[in-house]
DNA sequence: ATCGTATGAGACATCTCTGTCTCACATGCG
DNA sequence: CGCATGTGAGACAGAGATGTCTCATACGAT
């Protein structure tokens, strides 16, 4: 059978594993990687051709999943704040690749990556944009900061989640609640 | 004389040029670190022991750096909201540094700089516990988010000046206005 | 002018990582 | 059972980075 679903090694399985090791030590060796993967580093070879197709195939599989997140919000639809807060939720499951994206998308320049992450970009910010348009998100931030902030924040909660600062639980809410109100407590909630 | 004032390498010069390049790439050589300071590979040899030394220096400048803003912001006086504002406008131009430590502080781990981080950390937590305490900020949001959250805004900030995709002139106003009101746009402002 | 100091350029051995290979073992299929 | 496939362990050479060295030069001080 060719296509058999023996598939020990399961090639997403690894890339995650490598996103966040590298998202937090980029110098990490192949040895290290195939290791925090679970694997050898023949396998992790004979899967990725090198150090540079394994960071290319990372991006591409990150990029691929941040947009399945993006469509999943649907965050062209309905009230942009409840928006904000279904992206925060859609992309906190893959905030260990969007941390590592985030940290090395400057490192390995790849055509394909830019245009990817410049084609998510654009669709986060309309989305700042138009609540800015409807007069509920303020004017003086601008959509490419707000982007710039969100990546960080949701970075930074995978982040702290991991090291056991905040629950991960709290996670999206922590997130959404500072992108969105600030740490100012409001008087009239 | 033996306190020669020539001294033409200035050594923060180069620290800070390592941290502002390893910040955004962290596998560059030391070649590279030599280059982006201006000055050779030998004298940068000179100057540091190794790679590791490098760094090591990168981190106790860095967190000097930052007790001396944090010690300049005094942000255990007056009003937290006011505190906050000053911690921002005086992390900023250590922004880069900032930026570097808290990308890579887990990497070369070392006593020195662990204590160091964590006796910053927790003069920043004060803060934002005593705005909690004074019934300004929000209970919801821990004070170690939000120290997180600072940080991970004013790196965010460092980088996207450094990018060109916000104004460097702006970056204050958008981390601090953030991080205190967040992007929904108050009524009775 | 002369000396001392700091630097840049480059040579050099060494080390680590990388990429490729071979071999042995385990697992699933006929 | 015999076979094929996928894996782990290890050896191996090559590439690149590192750390150390020497030598020539530029600059300020005396």
């Amino acid at each position: 059978m060719r296509y058999s679903c023996l598939m020990s090694v399961d090639r997403e399985h690894v890339l995650r594993a490598a996103a966040e090791l590298l998202a937090r030590k980029a110098t990490a060796s192949m040895d290290e990687i195939a290791k925090s993967a679970g694997i050898s580093r023949a396998t992790l070879h004979r899967h990725f051709a090198g150090r540079d197709a394994l960071v290319q195939a990372l991006g591409v599989l990150g990029i691929q999943l941040v947009e399945e997140r993006l469509a999943a919000a649907r965050i062209d639809e309905g009230d942009p704040v409840d928006a904000v807060r279904r992206l925060v939720t859609e992309a906190l499951p893959v905030s260990g690749f969007l941390a590592f994206l985030y940290g090395e998308n400057q490192l390995y320049e790849s055509e394909a990556m830019d245009e990817g992450w410049e084609r998510i970009d654009e669709h986060v910010g309309a989305l700042f944009r138009r609540g800015q348009e409807q007069g509920l998100f303020r004017l003086d931030l601008t959509p490419a900061w707000l982007t710039e902030a969100l990546y960080a924040l949701i970075a930074a909660s995978a982040w702290s989640a991991q090291e056991g600062r905040i629950a991960s639980k709290d996670a999206g809410h922590m997130v959404s609640e500072l992108l969105l109100g600030g740490m100012i407590r409001s008087v009239e909630k």
